[in-house]
DNA sequence: GTTTAATTCAAACACGTGTTCTAATATAAT
DNA sequence: ATTATATTAGAACACGTGTTTGAATTAAAC
């Protein structure tokens, strides 16, 4: 039949579990619902993984690798300013965040532990959250005085990350206070983004919330 | 209801299940546990709340009419700026989810709903996190522009509630960025608000992040 | 005091979970 | 072909969960 290609069960389980454990997370997926899915027997998952822990660190690492070799983070150019760094940086949050769903479940199930990392593998769940900080903080520096503090700018890509992972955390909250057209109208993440843009480039003291279109404008409105 | 009470074994359940649930989430949190923290036989939350789940609810409910009576939302004079009641806000805001521990197991408990709403009583959380919104939304009206939209008004209010939600749920995250040091000295509850507070007011046109020590956030203003 | 209802108690039940066991089978080396 | 090893299969195990049961006990009513 198959050649080579992916009949060893370990990798049919791996597949399997990933879009599982992507869809319900670590604690209610069922070993049995995986071998189910994968078409393998009960005792698969012990006999090439050791237990089920073990198989969700597997998973999530390789989850991990083929990620973030297919969808790197965004890199600009150096000449790129960094309103329009930032601008893209969140609406490439908001894509992630909102629509995972229609993303492999690769992005899934990352999304899932950069949320609510497991207590199993924080070590590897860092590894996804660092560069994106990291990268973040970067962007930020530019946006800054010079003197601006390290911690300072680590609470400022906090509150720019807090805004963007409130509407994925809190949907349930969101759709209990904006109604089912406000939310199509002005909740997309389109939208979403650029009013978290707008209110941290404000914050930052570039641009105005409300008044102008100011994403890449020079105006100065201080107060 | 009943006149007398005191020992009636459903008190001391509704009480211990009150904490047990504030700790553990109501899915980790097993019969058995209320019922020994109780000190009470296993069949009794069956036979006085008919299941696990009514429980909950129950004791939710209780939660809520205990909190809010006890803790009633901030009320300022029409008086004080607006400056002030967002500092006054987010700085409650933070003091819930951060301090929650310290606090009656009805703050945690109530907290837990407001952060991760059970799908059990959606309805009921809706009761304690609508207030706490308009409240918000209230005190950003003073702080915007005449013409500022509900759309707008509501997704600034998110943002300020994105910022402060944020180091509780991913409290993890945060602890993988920031050293021990820095956490202790500059990532406590006043701290954190009074960024949240300066960002947001930075934002919304008033005073700037980092530039000057203006704002409201030493004085001892109780009211 | 007797009777009746409400409550407590210990034990067991029903079920889902991860895991392990042993025999059967495929795969490869000699 | 024979042997040795690796893998699979199905059943069973061990345990924790919420729930139920039926007898024992208490409290109340008559």
């Amino acid at each position: 039949m198959t050649a080579r290609n992916e009949d060893p069960t370990r990798d049919r389980i791996l597949q399997a579990a990933g879009v599982v454990f992507a869809e319900r997370g670590f604690e209610k997926a069922t070993v049995r619902d995986i071998c189910s899915a994968a078409e393998v027997n009960l005792g698969a998952v012990n006999y090439h993984f050791g237990d089920k822990q073990k198989l969700y660190v597997e998973v999530l690492l390789c989850a991990h690798q083929d990620f973030y070799k297919k969808v790197p983070l965004p890199q600009w150019s150096e000449s790129d300013p960094p309103e329009q760094k930032l601008s893209d940086f969140v609406r490439t949050m908001m894509y992630r965040l909102l629509l995972a769903e229609g993303l492999p479940w690769q992005a899934q199930l990352l999304t899932r532990e950069m949320v609510t990392p497991s207590e199993a593998c924080r070590e590897l769940s860092e590894r996804s959250i660092k560069p994106i900080h990291s990268l973040l903080v970067g962007v930020l520096r530019e946006l800054t005085p010079e003197e601006t503090s390290e911690t300072d700018l680590e609470k400022t890509a906090f509150s720019v990350i807090g805004q963007c992972v409130f509407y994925k955390m809190h949907a349930p909250v969101v759709e209990t206070i904006v109604t089912e057209e406000q939310r199509a109208d002005h909740f997309q993440p389109d939208q979403l983004a650029e009013h978290i843009t707008r209110f941290t480039l404000s914050a930052l003291g570039r641009g105005s919330l409300f008044e102008l279109t100011s994403t890449v404008s020079e105006t100065e409105a201080n107060s």
